[in-house]
DNA sequence: CTCCGAGGGGAAAGCGCTTTCCATTCGCCG
DNA sequence: CGGCGAATGGAAAGCGCTTTCCCCTCGGAG
């Protein structure tokens, strides 16, 4: 097996012409079933691959996606990922995994990669609302699909939740149970959808008749485990403990968690803790934890069949923006009731 | 801006010849200051953007890699993407992330795609043993980089930790603690990894001067959540059950916890639990979990770095497997002293 | 003023593939 | 048996880039 195959070598060895094993290829419907064996056979014994690059220069484009998000080891966007990489090889394309980390001068290096490789199109969770790199990208005619991010952007497809209704859900939960102190944990200002989940969660503080001022919102650097510990650290250290504490997804429910049942401090008798995600380990954690759900698979799986299809039509008939909603899942980490004691022989969980 | 700027529109714009762009471009040290700048100048005004495929159809590979893992849904292997996308990103190369997801027939899809791609190598934890398609790969000019595989095969690079080793330190502390009818849980049978630690642990078991066969093994179909949560109520519905479970994955650790803490049932007091990865997630959990923790960004990035590198002369000097150590983190899931008591009415510490 | 060498121009080849345009060769129908 | 259409051959262009070769043009050193 040398080192290059080429189409031409397999013409050669099976006796046809070089259009011949590319209609093989490409339009297999037009060649006679005889010569295409025989071509297949010859690929076979060379060991043909055939160069995606080759192909692309002449198509213009790549038959792979970009994916870029904001945190690799967030299961919510290995979920969408999953999605994302199911629609993918449906179809035959590869997909180039991102991760932004949150940065923007990272986001701007990938983008920039993408656009070299020619990819078909990005699928992106946007670090801020700076969307211009992204329209550029458009008009280089590499299509975009914003996950995850709650536009008013008519211009620029987009697959998102609800992310208002989410925050509504969960504070309307809380305040049903009972709790009267909640603390919005969010993280860094410029998150979207930490600001949508915190404005639901106000309205709904407001549909209740309570002052939405009343939900404190508490931003910490990360959205995640560690962002959590150090909020709960904080919440712990004041005076006036919160009696709930609503987390702008479940990595920060599960810092604030560890960080409150490591002090001795019991959830969700004397602080309720709910999330957003709801990540297969939110179900696993010290305390099972209250979250909000999210169709991740399905997200990823819708965009990347949107930048797929690519904008054929899309100004038209097809649909630019899609919103999946928001459900509650509700865990014992905000039962207003007692959990019921387990003991093995004494010790309470 | 035009759909599509080439290196000849800029030379035309920054009144230059072609050649020259492309020296800008790739020798920049061998032109002017001023005509560089001026053709800097062009190519910003024009939004020129390289074309990666034309680039690699002359160079003949990608500046990409490949990384197909066996679930991207498992924390242990988006470190170790993290890891790898780091150090790829450091040299300007893509990562395609591949997920496998224990399927045969999709790590062979994913490779014919990279392979397709030209990608620079490939970096991935085999499905089972089977090294021939990768050998394939190797003949083709793609450089290989087994992650996570203990291999005694002598001609494939490799990154791996010594599973052994991290099987043995589990059994070893759980003896230490006085454990004494301990179940290790697998995964699937071909899954090598798991193989190797229980192996380990064995060794562990002869050291102490126990019967190695004292060991029971469970195999559960899916090295996951899922899985594990199989395993722990296959293990509830005992008559006699197990004092310790020693699980080859913190995914299925958090399983096992999940049903056995749902079941009332005390761990460590009842049943001690330990797990293998020490995900984020492990101290986390309902009971913070003992594991065996694993370098995991750093496997990625050397492993990245092995196939950047390409095979230069690693016949000779390179090192071709790297196998890095694991450490034991005791948490409570596995402590033989009684827990301190936490309780809301009267938390102590 | 001459000469040299570096910077740059211009042209060309070629990476592997797709696609198009004829020209050719069949097998088969009328 | 003439002719028709389907299946193929053969040739060629061109996607955008890198690289090489050779020639030209200066500015500065001698």
């Amino acid at each position: 097996m040398r080192p290059s195959v080429s189409i031409r070598d397999v013409a050669a060895h099976a006796k046809v012409s070089l259009g011949t094993v590319s209609n093989v290829l490409n339009r297999p419907e037009m060649v006679t079933a005889a010569t295409r064996a025989r071509v297949l056979a010859a690929i076979d014994e060379l060991g043909f691959v055939r160069n995606e690059s080759a192909r692309q220069l002449r198509s213009g484009m790549a038959r792979a996606i970009g994916l870029v998000v904001l945190d690799v080891g967030n299961p919510f966007f290995t979920d969408v990922a999953r999605g994302v990489e199911q629609a993918a090889s449906e179809v035959g394309h590869a997909v180039i995994l991102c991760n932004s980390d949150q940065s923007t001068e990272r986001q701007r290096r990938h983008l920039d990669l993408l656009a070299e490789q020619r990819v078909h199109g990005v699928l992106i969770t946007p670090v801020d609302g700076t969307l211009t790199p992204l329209r550029q990208l458009e008009q280089r005619g590499i299509s975009v699909v914003l996950v995850d991010h709650p536009t008013t952007a008519a211009d620029i497809c987009s697959v998102a939740v609800d992310d208002r209704a989410g925050g509504a859900l969960a504070a309307t939960h809380l305040l049903a149970e009972g709790y009267e102190r909640i603390v919005m944990v969010t993280g860094p200002p410029g998150v979207h959808q930490a600001r949508e989940r915190l404005r639901g969660a106000r309205e709904a503080f407001r549909r209740a008749g309570r002052d939405p001022a009343g939900l404190e919102e508490l931003p910490v650097p990360s959205l995640n485990v560690a962002g959590g510990l150090r909020a709960g650290e904080q919440l712990l250290a004041r005076r006036a403990r919160p009696d709930a504490v609503f987390c702008a997804n479940d990595l920060l429910a599960l810092g604030v968690l560890q960080a409150v049942v490591r002090a001795g401090v019991a959830v969700p008798e004397e602080m309720a803790i709910a999330g957003y995600d709801d990540i297969e380990f939110a179900a696993a954690a010290a305390v099972p934890l209250t979250s909000v759900r999210q169709p991740r698979q399905l997200i990823g799986r819708t965009a990347a069949e949107m930048v797929i299809a690519g904008r054929e039509g899309s100004d038209g008939n097809g649909r630019r923006h899609v919103v999946f909603t928001p459900e509650l899942v509700v865990r014992e980490s905000s039962r207003r009731l007692r959990r019921p004691i387990r003991r093995p022989a004494g010790p309470p969980m």
